[in-house]
RNA sequence: CGGGGCGUGGCGCAGUCCGGCUAGCGCGCUUGCUUUGGGAGCAAGAGGCCGUAGGUUCGAAUCCUAUCGCCCCGACCA
């Protein structure tokens, strides 16, 4: 470790980001430029998120499957919008084998079109739908500025890619997977998201609904954390998906698409972290407590690894993901600290004292340093050091919706909301209309994040124009 | 693309303005001894054609030209 410390968040937030990615083993910088290598204590905690992800999909019936990295360039053409939206950002490949393409293939920024060209030819009969699958992988989207996992080049993600017979049923899969991500966020990340549809402006492009789970970080900015978006005929008109109805009738099916990326894992660290490192929620840690044996001597060691090795067994056959650190080159004070970096939930430390006492001091990584650590007995460990993963999950949970919630101010006036903006999100009534979002843009340099689903029984009127409204919106500075 | 910064052992830097003799420092690494309940100490080691290519010069990390790359701040974005 060059630097002991970490710059505190409160200092500077940015490069308190930076360092603890590298710091807590999650990431390095890759020799591309805005590339990362995600490390295997990093993948680790991704595959917890892929998993739980995995699984909920599967239950609701959707297959894994996987599309081709190279596609057309002319495909990007087909959709007015999405060529739009994406032409600026395409990694393009123009050689092959020495030669010169006759046709640029350009490395996929998001699958849409090569999916909807296969959908094509496998859509014929209303009896072939829905379709309903997911590309787990990786995309390519040659960004201006980069952060790891925030915004890199080539980014970790899902894409599900669906069609169905009708608008009905098309939304109705978009809210579905909506809900799937709000409760990921929720149980497994503990990040109290706010659901809702996106701005004409802000949608994805090509798509006619774009809803979206957002999220608070620590220095109040908003980072969108998953999409879902309803197409319409959109890339069904454009790549030809049709089928013939009951009534064979030649239809156009409805299709859908949705993501969640490695960004959750910025969104972790900005959510949870604290000065001290990383903190990591019980569910998705890819170590939920580690064995610190402490010792000063052989005879010591001999005496403390035996009930350091008895404690490991009882945890692990408890099923708690559990690392035992008998590295004996550094020093218990310095484990103390890398484990915190590291985020894990849950230290058992074991030295001479409580091989005597029977008992452990048992440190929760969500209240740092000695204020965390309890002494409790051996007996009865694995129940205990459970019980606590699920107090800590439950405590990150209520902390990240307190502070949320502090930060929310309700806004009436455009002067206000400018202020607000500036440490927070303003949720305030708005009109919908293009102009007073370009001048929140402009003037407060805040966007719209999203308009909840749930809103007031009332109605008011817009925070810029003043004109009568339906609906609030959120509005924040966002990454 | 606009603005700023930087390329020197694994990492972080000093040295560059004002050229000079064995290119330093901190961290990390290796070995040994003492340590270990909140980021250990001492000692001995290993490790660098100074981003790359030209040029100026008796002599270049240092000056000149070109080139490549990275990081940060903005517009864009999951």
């Amino acid at each position: 470790m060059a630097e002991e410390k970490l710059p505190t968040r409160a200092e500077d937030f940015a490069e308190w980001y930076n360092q603890l990615v590298v710091r807590a083993d999650l990431a390095d910088y890759a020799p591309v430029r805005g590339c990362m290598v995600v490390k295997p204590y990093g993948w680790a905690l991704w595959e917890n998120i892929t998993s739980w992800l995995d699984g909920e999909f599967k239950k609701t019936g959707h297959v894994n499957a996987a599309f081709p990295t190279l596609i057309p360039m002319s495909f990007f053409e087909k959709e007015k919008e999405h060529v739009e939206g994406f032409a600026p950002e395409l990694a393009v490949v123009t050689h092959g084998g020495g030669v010169e393409l006759e046709e640029k293939l350009a490395v996929r920024p998001t699958s849409e079109t090569i999916i909807g060209h296969m959908y094509s030819k496998w859509v014929k009969s209303w009896r072939d739908l829905p379709l309903l699958i997911v590309q787990w992988g990786s995309v390519l989207r040659w960004e201006m500025r980069t952060k790891l996992f925030l915004r890199t080049t080539e980014f970790y993600w899902h894409e599900g890619h669906t069609a169905h017979v009708s608008e009905e049923e098309a939304k109705e899969e978009m809210y579905r997977i909506l809900d799937i991500y709000e409760r990921f966020c929720f149980e497994e990340a503990a990040i109290p998201v706010l659901k809702g549809t996106k701005s004409e402006t802000e949608r994805f492009a090509g798509a006619q609904i774009t809803t979206s789970i957002e999220a608070m970080m620590w220095d109040k900015r908003a980072l969108q954390s998953g999409t879902s978006h309803y197409f319409g005929d959109n890339f069904a008109k454009a790549f030809e998906i049709q089928f013939l109805n009951k009534d064979n009738k030649l239809t156009f099916a409805q299709t859908t698409s949705w993501a969640i990326s490695s960004r959750i894992i910025g969104a972790m660290i900005m959510v949870h972290g604290d000065d001290n490192g990383l903190v990591l929620p019980p569910r998705l840690a890819p170590i939920q407590a580690v064995v610190v044996p402490i010792f000063k001597n052989d005879a010591e060691k001999e005496k403390v690894m035996e009930v350091a090795d008895r404690i490991f067994a009882e945890l692990k056959t408890a099923g708690i993901r559990i690392k035992m650190d008998d590295r004996d080159n550094v020093s218990s004070g310095f484990k103390f600290n890398d484990w915190e970096m590291r985020g894990v939930p849950v230290r058992v430390e074991i030295g001479p004292k409580d091989v005597e006492k029977g008992s452990v001091a048992l440190a929760r990584r969500d209240k740092p340093g000695r204020e965390g650590k309890t002494f409790v007995p051996q007996a009865g460990l694995d129940s205990a050091v459970s019980d606590l993963l699920a107090d800590i999950q439950a405590s990150l949970l209520k902390r990240a919706t307190e502070y949320r919630d502090a930060n929310i101010h309700n806004v009436e006036d455009f002067e206000e909301l400018k202020q607000v903006v500036q440490d927070g999100w303003a949720f305030s009534y708005w009109c919908e209309s293009r102009e007073c979002e370009t001048k929140v843009k402009e003037e407060a340099k805040a966007t719209t994040r999203n308009i909840p689903f749930n809103q007031p029984d009332t109605e008011g009127t817009c925070v810029v124009c003043g004109k009568p409204s339906k609906r609030k919106a959120y509005f924040a500075k966002a990454y």
